[in-house]
DNA sequence: CGAACTGTTGAATAAGGTCAAACCAGGTGG
DNA sequence: CCACCTGGTTTGACCTTATTCAACAGTTCG
């Protein structure tokens, strides 16, 4: 019943720059993936950069829905809020990854950066008005948030019925699979969010997760190496803890 | 830690007779709303009626996908399993509701009728076939994708960091709108579930949704009437114990 | 009417939460 | 370059909530 720590700072940043697609480091990654030469230029007519210094609100719950976009840089969370300041993330959200809603009227949830972050932005009012011009956009947007949808009923069973070891060790497999899906060298994992953040995404506390972050270890499964990195030591026992098997 | 009750009898049903659009009770409300004379005729091309016992599951996660559809009659729950049988109920779908996904190569949840149910069925090999003629359909998916995926977050904050009482009311007042807003007498609340898939729908045990039932009945909130029907005296209170407020 | 579920209640237990103190890492300024 | 601060993290002692186990009561249905 414990809330969580202080709000983030609400500063606003102002648009960098127009998009350049052909440059664009994560387009293979997001939603932008399939689109025709065409769907392309019209997307990226109305894209725009923007850039978000850490611990910078992106939007607020019950905020109009103004923005989609995709991440390009840094790490973004997704949490929901109590009244009283108990906090839930819903996720973590990195480069490739989409932000935001086309379909909702308003913003359900609080996206805020951890790190340093860049957006490619797409104007709802623009995008709204051509999407019947992207129906490739449309459908990835479709396949994008299924998955969503998926991740979302397979943390819903984590935290309905996963005991602290299995949530814990559920979580770092999953940005172990991330990591490695994305090319990452095996082993290190690097957790840009601290451990309010991993607590309050387990539906934990801080405490317990690092006690058992000290009992993994004390297992020989992991090894932290300062607070911002984990070395996975024993994929294979992870794994077995993970799934209760 | 305790594991669920024992698995749904496993009887497939066979294809009943084809669909009348026509005729359709819940053509308002489900993925078929918004669609061109043209587009419904279409769908009704390759719509199929199918019936399930009460019961009976529909479809199993890890199968390979074959179908979506709308529910017509009856009531679904969604669930997942882990190894040792502890289960999660994701969702229970009502007439009008989208059953199935047709973006994943294979289903991530089991489908069982908790009453006798029918079923609207895309057979999905003619659903993909014919999608990009079906321009309102896909974006009306996107639609309940949306809002799923809102639902499915809104629960992970109840899983994550609500009280036993504080998911029992949330869950009462969600039964509760869902009546009203589908033109139900105020009042009394008729659950077609068991005690059992109330408690792995809110991440907790009969034994604490019992008790936690019998003090809001104490409260003078609720009234309890049988063992499928409760009674909201008070759904302002209701409401200001489910926002924690 | 009685068997078989399904749900309720009570007592004991355990998992995780709370509170408080100690520890440590990473950044700052002398 | 190193001592010092500061905020994040760990650890320990205790407490609360919800679970477990077990007995009992109510419903439902043949």
């Amino acid at each position: 019943m414990r809330a969580s720590s202080l709000g983030p700072q609400v500063r606003r940043s102002i648009p960098v720059n127009g998009a350049d697609c052909a440059q664009c480091q994560v387009r293979h990654l997001g939603v932008c993936t399939a689109l025709s030469p065409k769907e392309l230029e019209k997307v990226q007519a109305m894209a725009v950069h923007r850039d978000y210094a850490e611990g910078e609100l992106i939007y607020a719950a019950e905020d109009l829905a103004a923005m989609a976009g995709t991440l390009i840089r840094g790490t973004v969370k997704i949490y929901k809020l109590l009244a009283d300041g108990r906090q839930q993330i819903i996720g973590f959200l990195q480069p490739g990854d989409f932000v935001g809603s086309i379909t909702q009227e308003s913003y359900r949830c609080f996206a805020e950066a951890i790190t340093p972050v860049t957006l490619c932005v797409f104007p709802l009012s623009s995008l709204n008005r051509v999407l019947h011009e992207l129906p490739n956009f449309e459908h990835q947007l479709l396949k994008i948030a299924s998955q969503d949808l998926d991740q979302a009923q397979e943390w819903m069973l984590l935290l309905g019925r996963k005991t602290a070891q299995e949530r814990l060790a559920t979580f770092l497999l999953l940005i172990y699979d991330k990591a490695k899906s994305r090319g990452a060298e095996e082993g290190v994992l690097s957790l840009p969010m601290n451990r309010a953040e991993i607590a309050d995404y387990l539906g934990l506390t801080i405490e317990t997760v690092s006690r058992q972050v000290g009992k993994l270890k004390g297992m020989g499964v992991i090894q932290p190496i300062g607070n911002h990195q984990i070395e996975i030591l024993d994929p294979a026992h992870l794994r077995h803890i993970a799934e209760a098997s």
